[in-house]
DNA sequence: TCCATTCGTTGGTAGCTACCAATCGTTGGA
DNA sequence: TCCAACGATTGGTAGCTACCAACGAATGGA
């Protein structure tokens, strides 16, 4: 990954700015995540598993918003790991029970920990207040942006209409 | 796009919600690019040309991080759009200079002005105050990286290893 | 003049995300 | 008891990103 010297038109664009942050900073700690032989994937369903105990496979896949179809081969990977477990349910024998073994809870530890430490990399130039700041700042978009904040655009286009493609 | 209600353990993460938040800002940013006939690499190529004037089109593939072999298509785009006009280098006859035109140039400044009024719908909830900060640490934060600031990571890992994959 | 190098181009590969339709066993209500 | 609906699975599709090798035309230095 080569980090070019962006066009200060495009450093203006906050928006951009902050996708190549976002990015950079997510594809380090994908890096980290693999060094412990987890991917994205592993470490969000042992988060829902964490959260929820023992969870249809089905029900994690709508937390997730991930395809049902999406979760059979996420699934197989935590099974065949170790980290989680996959039964039957008695009670309904079309679902499968995901339960986070306790490897699977020490593995998702692992990887709370490399998410604390990157981030502290990133957050290292902030002193304790600007630390509070940014966070704050950070949660209070994502949960506007959830919120449905970015619905209430004006229509595309200003004053002068675009061309349209030849 | 679903958006499902996320697991607490990963709101905890604040890496996570940073990329959700990127992510999702930058898909809406996108669409509003689609409905004036533009993508995002015809924003960037855009840009680079409007910082830098006419620029030969391997130039424009380095400043933007982008392969050689990938710059063809996206000019060939903004050619037949009549956004960038394209003539070999009478001096290196191998050589492509990209010059935006008119109707290009205008055609950044819309991309410019979603950008803004996407931001906008982002930052609704902050007071100038809020902003400022938000714009500052956003900033700094992203320099920060670029100049290396997640480079000096401890090793993965903690005081337990993590068992190897079966 | 010869040859290594550069520029644009063609035509691939690989991984990831986000879908969709069809199938099979199972379930539960009419 | 029958059948519509559900859960998991298989096997696709499509787009996007990030590569890589090889080639022909053009260049410029030895």
């Amino acid at each position: 990954m080569v980090i070019p010297p962006f066009s200060q038109s495009l450093l203006d664009q906050d928006i951009f700015v902050l996708s190549n942050l976002a990015l950079t900073v997510r594809r380090r700690l994908t890096e980290r995540f693999a060094e412990l032989g987890m991917n994205r994937w592993d470490v969000a369903v042992l988060a829902a598993l964490t959260d929820n105990g023992p969870t249809v496979q089905r029900t994690v896949g709508t937390l997730l918003g991930v395809d049902p179809s999406d979760m059979v081969d996420m699934v197989e990977r935590l099974v065949d790991a170790g980290w989680v477990e996959r039964e039957r349910d008695p009670a309904d024998r079309r679902r499968y029970v995901l339960t986070p073994t306790p490897q699977g809870r020490r593995m998702f530890e692992l990887a709370r920990q490399e998410e604390r430490r990157t981030r502290e990399a990133l957050l290292a130039p902030l002193d304790e207040r600007g630390r509070e700041e940014w966070r704050a700042l950070l949660h209070l978009l994502h949960g506007h942006m959830r919120a449905g904040g970015l619905d209430a655009l004006p229509p595309v286009g200003g004053t002068a209409e675009p061309e349209p493609r030849p």
